[in-house]
RNA sequence: GGAGGGGUACCCAAGCGGUCAACGGGGGCAGACUGUAAAUCUGCUGGCUUAGCCUUCGUAGGUUCGAAUCCUACCCCCUCCA
């Protein structure tokens, strides 16, 4: 069994803030495991490798011998987390939520033990709550203390409407704590705030503050923006392989760093040393050939990572096309004008390699279709019946076509 | 309850009777260059039966040959006063 002490420095490593530290050791080192909670609002149905960020420390803790509580906030769901968003969030269905928390519970499993993860809604104790009990719980913070948040600040500012309702959010997630009674919160940067509400409802119900772990978030696939659906940077983790292979390769070199860190097995030391490879003239690619192998190999398999190396490879520095493009089939009929001509814009349209017939026009005028593998200005190629094409729109999309 | 400001495409933001499918920026997509990177440059960024046509500027009506622009009502947001 590792030391306590060691434990401490697994867990320490990767985060961003253990607050309050000191009261944190003293906590771990006694004998009863800790309640670690961390929550998740059921609002997005994929998890995203960000996400593992924070589930990978869950795993660590698990391993070490506490509990670990994956609080789905069904009910604050309906609220909305206004965390760092400048407008109120869509309220969801009840049943919008229960069936993206089924998606969450079969996912986190590939890096959690079943055995060992607590599942939790809280709608089990906050439905219960009645007004008076809501308002007692509110009179526990005011206006200008919730109002220094930096997203309420900032749509204040820019005249942006705050519902009152979102005021509750934070008091119930910190409400949250009191109810599971738990020793350790866990949360992305962009939580501090709801994590602290928790340390501060406890105190006030006479229990013990819990202690608050934020972890840093990662940026997506652009480089810029932390990682998320809405903002359409992410990798899903139920990508399939290639795709997922791709999109880690598709980061910049800056950034890559960053994922080693945030995601990657390798110690501090492998991970420097690799980084010594590069300023020694390695090539920054191969680099980040190490890191897709990694991560795939994690949600796949060692098998499924290289085979998604393989077809990158040939794909994109042989030029070939990848092999399995999607078939679709097209009536040779629903593609020609009146005169018997092929309209190649409606052809890319139906075969949704493009979102609109208009779109195709713009694309082909770019020149940005092959048919063949072969660039084509012609708004009416000949297209024959029972014959397959394959039609490609840039670098990335294809489309294999039957025309019947 | 009173006074004022405002709602324009994915986001920000011009336009204030015709030349507006709507300036500009961001974002996105594509092309060139590459390492499917970044940076840079270029084009595109409502739909369709694409030299043309149709529908868009909070919603619904109205004035006009013609409206995002003017009028009326309604809805929503913000600021100040109470």
């Amino acid at each position: 069994m590792v030391s306590k002490d060691k434990q401490l420095d697994e867990i320490r490593r990767g985060t961003e803030e253990v607050l309050v530290e000191k009261d944190f050791v003293r906590r771990y080192k006694q004998k009863k495991p800790l309640k670690i909670k961390v929550g998740f609002d059921p609002t997005a149905p994929d998890l995203h490798i960000g996400h593992t960020v924070i589930i990978n420390k869950m795993r660590q803790f698990q391993e070490y011998g506490h509990e670990v509580i994956f609080l789905i906030g069904d009910f604050t769901a309906m609220i909305g987390d206004p965390s760092g968003v400048n407008s109120t969030r869509p309220v969801l269905t009840d049943e919008e939520v229960k069936a993206n928390a089924k998606t969450y519970t079969k996912q986190i499993y590939k890096i959690l033990d079943k055995n060992k993860t607590r599942i939790e809604f809280n709608s089990k104790w906050m439905s219960e709550i009645n007004t008076s009990k809501l308002i007692e719980i509110a009179s526990n913070y005011t206006v200008a203390r919730m109002l220094e948040r930096d997203d309420f600040k900032q749509r204040l500012r820019s005249e942006n409407p705050i519902s009152i309702h979102e005021f509750l959010y934070p008091l119930i997630q910190g409400y949250d704590s009191v109810a599971l009674e738990a020793d350790v919160e866990m949360g992305g940067t962009d939580q501090k705030f709801n994590l602290l509400m928790g340390r501060h409802l406890q105190q006030i119900y006479g229990q013990k503050p819990q202690t608050v772990i934020t972890l840093p978030l990662l940026e997506g696939l652009d480089g810029i923006k932390k990682m998320s659906k809405s903002a359409n940077n992410y990798i899903a983790l139920t990508d399939p392989a290639d795709e997922m292979f791709g999109k880690v390769m598709s980061l910049s070199d800056k950034i890559m760093w960053r994922y080693f860190e945030l995601l990657s097995a390798k110690t501090i030391d492998e991970i420097n040393s690799l980084k010594q490879r590069v300023k020694n003239g390695d090539n920054p690619r191969d680099i980040k050939f190490i890191l897709a192998m990694e991560i795939v190999e994690r949600f796949h398999s060692l098998k499924q990572a290289s085979s998604a190396k393989e077809s990158f490879l040939n794909r994109f520095q042989k030029g070939k096309l990848p092999d399995n493009i999607d078939l679709v089939s097209i009536l040779l009929k629903d593609i020609q004008n009146n005169d018997g001509e092929t309209n190649l814009a409606k052809l890319l349209s139906l075969s949704e390699l493009v979102n609109s017939i208009s779109e195709g026009h713009r694309a082909i005028k770019a020149g940005s279709i092959r048919l063949e593998g072969e660039k084509i200005d012609n708004k009416n190629p000949v297209i024959e019946k029972n014959k397959t094409y394959i039609l490609s729109f840039g670098k990335r999309r294809f489309k294999k076509v039957k025309i019947i």
